[in-house]
RNA sequence: GGCGCUAUCGUCUAGGGGACUAGGACGGGGCCCUCUCAAGGCCCAAACACGGGUUCGAAUCCCGUUAGCGCUACCA
């Protein structure tokens, strides 16, 4: 048995866009699970929209995601003499014609059928031409294009996620399949480039479907068996309307810029229309290749959820080593202007925030804090307990900043800090959240955070001591308010 | 309009004729833990679109209705 042979083929016509993620992302693990090969090739025909540029986004969110190729990238352009001649041989076959109606000519005809309520299909008028007129028009060097001959015949399939699906020949069109400038149209395109591939199975998305009787018809008057089609259910937004800009972020970099980890992406991105039955959620790369199969592919369109990506974000970045973080963290830290010494193991500061965040930028966002406390400002609940506890806020903080400056360096530890505390809570007959309260709103800004004893043990004791006295002068505002 | 696809909690889904009092997850509500929050644990609310069949028995099979979506280019 051959192995099997798959392809991704988006246009380069904008970024990359999570549905078109998703497609690469199901060749690839189907690629991956058989052993097969996963081949990347960019359909740049349309030379009006498709840029380099966004070629090269394509590749870098693949790249980004995980999702490697083992063929290409392959450029459809570069196949346009291939194409043209498997369109030449149709024609030489009987199997297409040529057809000399003008756009204008066309589009007419569109608008008298449409307004009288039925369905457009080409009239075959040029089909039937004579040859001595065909040829007359040629001599004149009438512009052409070449039509494909379509048979009034059931085209039909097995598709690996839908069934069976059928179509009539005679709701189909003679679609044109080369252009009068001798380019191929991408239903062409495709059918030659995947003959060509080898591809033995064609993974897309649903709104291929109605191109699947085309390709099939021409695969066959080219004289090859059609490939498996699996057609995978689109995303949608929130409104269940087709996923689109208005929806916000759509292509993977706006995620990588929110700070999603790609592993959480890809998971989460998997999950959107494939099962791998059961319970399953949060899977290991290694795992989900072992699980996929076409069959778990879920025939409905799914709707993309931002909340539960984040929710499934925060998992994998509790469960990463502060070290596979690092960069991205100190990426968004310089963005933020945070000025972060060479040598300063940002490890800890990652560790006691990252169970707290669901984004990259939370993390970087808490670590900026314990770097720089003093860039702290109360949020909500922060000014909510300044109101609440009134002078006590203040009264407390100078009690236990006392007792805090007292401790040599070398009891500066997440124990002793938390002793020191309590001792200062004990002797004044207070709670200890009362205590530990104002340190941590002082330092932070915020009401959460991980312990008061371990955040002041990251930040360090004398930051920690110079933001905690000088924290009623730089809130005046904010601790009397009115 | 024509053709096609789809239909289980708000969302992602499990479910392949009896195991369904329809399970899990996100989100929501509550409780526990705790200096706070997150994580974690426990609990609650929340769905088989509708109508007909088939069958002893239907979320599961068939038909229809409705709704949503896709395609309907010398775009891909």
């Amino acid at each position: 048995m051959t192995l099997p042979r798959v392809r991704f083929a988006p246009s380069p016509t904008g970024y990359l866009h999570v549905g078109g993620a998703r497609t690469a992302l199901f060749n690839w693990l189907f690629a991956r699970h058989t052993g097969g090969t996963h081949i990347l090739r960019i359909e740049d025909t349309d030379r009006e929209r498709s840029t380099p540029e966004h070629t090269q986004v394509i590749l870098d969110g693949l790249t980004w995601l995980g999702i490697s190729w083992d063929e290409g990238p392959y450029f459809q352009g570069e196949y346009a003499a291939r194409h043209q001649a498997d369109a030449e041989r149709l024609l030489a076959d009987g199997k297409a014609y040529r057809c000399f109606c003008t756009r204008e000519e066309l589009d007419a005809q569109r608008g008298r059928v449409e307004a009288s309520g039925v369905g457009f299909r080409y009239d075959r008028r040029c089909y039937r031409l004579s040859p001595s007129e065909v040829a007359e028009r040629i001599r004149a060097g009438t512009p052409s294009t070449i039509r494909f001959l379509l048979q009034d015949e059931e085209i039909a399939w097995e598709d690996a996620v839908h069934g069976r699906i059928s179509f009539q020949g005679r709701d189909l069109d003679d679609f044109v399949i080369l252009r009068s400038d001798d380019s191929a149209i991408y239903n062409l395109a495709v059918v030659s480039d995947d003959i060509a591939m080898g591809i033995t199975h064609v993974i897309r998305g649903d709104d291929h479907i109605s191109n699947t009787p085309k390709q099939i018809a021409l695969y066959r008057a080219l004289g090859h068996e059609p490939p498996v089609f699996a057609h995978v259910p689109m995303i949608l937004g929130a409104d269940g309307k087709k996923l689109s800009k208005r929806h916000g972020a759509t292509a993977v970099g706006d995620y990588q810029e929110q700070g999603i980890y790609p592993a959480a992406m890809r998971n989460f991105l998997a999950l959107l229309g494939w099962s791998p039955g059961g319970d399953r959620e949060i899977m290991p790369e290694d795992e989900m290749i072992g699980l996929f199969t076409l069959d778990g592919i879920q025939k409905k369109a799914a709707v993309f959820d931002t909340t539960k990506l984040e929710w499934m974000n925060g998992q994998y970045l509790s469960a990463l080593p502060a070290e596979e973080m690092l960069e991205p963290v100190r990426r968004q830290l310089a963005r933020m202007g945070v000025v972060v010494n060479p040598v300063r193991d940002l490890r800890p500061l990652i560790d006691s925030v990252k169970a707290r965040s669901r984004t990259i930028l939370h993390v970087a966002n808490q670590v900026a804090v314990r770097l720089e406390p003093a860039r702290s400002t109360p949020d909500d609940k922060g000014k909510a307990l300044i109101q609440k506890m009134g002078p006590a806020f203040e009264g407390n903080l100078a009690l236990a900043s006392a007792a805090l400056a007292s401790l040599k360096p070398a009891q500066w530890n997440a124990d002793e800090l938390l002793a020191t505390l309590k001792v200062v809570a004990e002797s004044n007959k207070l709670k200890l959240g009362d205590v530990m309260q104002p340190v941590r709103v002082a330092l932070t800004g915020s009401t959460v955070s991980e312990p008061v004893n371990e955040l002041l043990f990251v930040v360090g004791p004398d930051s920690s001591i110079t933001t905690l006295k000088s924290t009623p002068q730089r809130w005046d505002g904010a601790a009397n308010p009115k």
